[in-house]
DNA sequence: CAATAAAAAGATAAAAAACTCTTTTTATTT
DNA sequence: AAATAAAAAGAGTTTTTTATCTTTTTATTG
């Protein structure tokens, strides 16, 4: 469904809004290893998000990843967008350039409700929203 | 959503199906320019259909691929299966191993509804079901 | 203000997916 | 039975994704 880096990057995303609550920043390697992902490899992904202002970075001693409260706002959707880019948003599910509703792929409406209840779930749930769940215990970000 | 492969393995399914009425055999040639996909490449996918009975190929001259009954009433979750593999099916969105019903990711319930609506179409949709919709005319698989 | 600790940036490597080319096998047709 | 036409199989190559390693920049802290 989506790439291992956009896996990486939702899963990285929750990690730091459950950790840095006020403004406490928390470190690439902390994460890395809190999410159990290559630690290299999630840096890059923190730059993007960085970059795209879905997540906050200072440099330096005492230094790391924060969410403001505008960043735990994010929606599943902008971290998908940010990394997978819009393709599910737009592109035909079996690749067609021309799919569209004047001239649909055999399977194109069977799909469009399926996306259309994907997109609006991606769109509704938010960081903070999962903060709050894993805040009762009963959800869990582990891998081992 | 799909791997490419996947993409193609669909389409060539359906293209097969709409062209090959009564044992007719297509070669690869024709389905490659079909559906716009690489000819050798879609060689390789078909020849993996092949094997897992999703079609039927005879090789030497006049040969080719063509489906049987029984190969039109596969749906798109078998065809997706044999390419993909099950990871629709069995892994979590954000690649938690843990991840399951007594030990939820935080995306866990969100996601639950939309993959069991995701997989019911993919099983329910069969290869005759759009062909019937291609013989309306009002569906399309071409990509230019 | 020097030392340090952290992210940012850049460069390289490994693995997987997508794609291509060549040879072999095998039905069919003449 | 020989010629042929097609898929099957095998062996690359290219591109993309995933991952690692090194250097640079910069904020903080002593």
């Amino acid at each position: 469904m989506f790439s291992k880096s956009c896996e990486y990057a939702i899963k990285a995303m929750i990690f730091v809004a459950q950790k840095s609550k006020d403004e406490v920043r928390i470190g690439v390697k902390e994460i890395a290893k809190g999410i159990d992902a290559p630690e290299h490899f999630i840096a890059k992904i923190l730059q993007d998000l960085g970059k795209k202002k879905l997540i906050n970075s200072v440099k330096g001693p005492n230094g790391g990843f924060y969410m403001d409260k505008q960043n735990l706002k994010s929606s599943i959707a902008d971290i998908v967008k940010a990394i997978d880019g819009d393709s599910i948003y737009k592109d035909c599910v079996i690749g067609l350039k021309l799919c569209s509703e004047k001239n649909p792929c055999p399977v194109h409406f069977e799909f469009k409700e399926i996306k259309r209840n994907l997109i609006a779930m991606l769109e509704e749930n938010t960081i903070a929203d999962f903060n709050e769940k894993l805040d009762t215990g009963k959800f869990f970000l582990k891998n081992k």
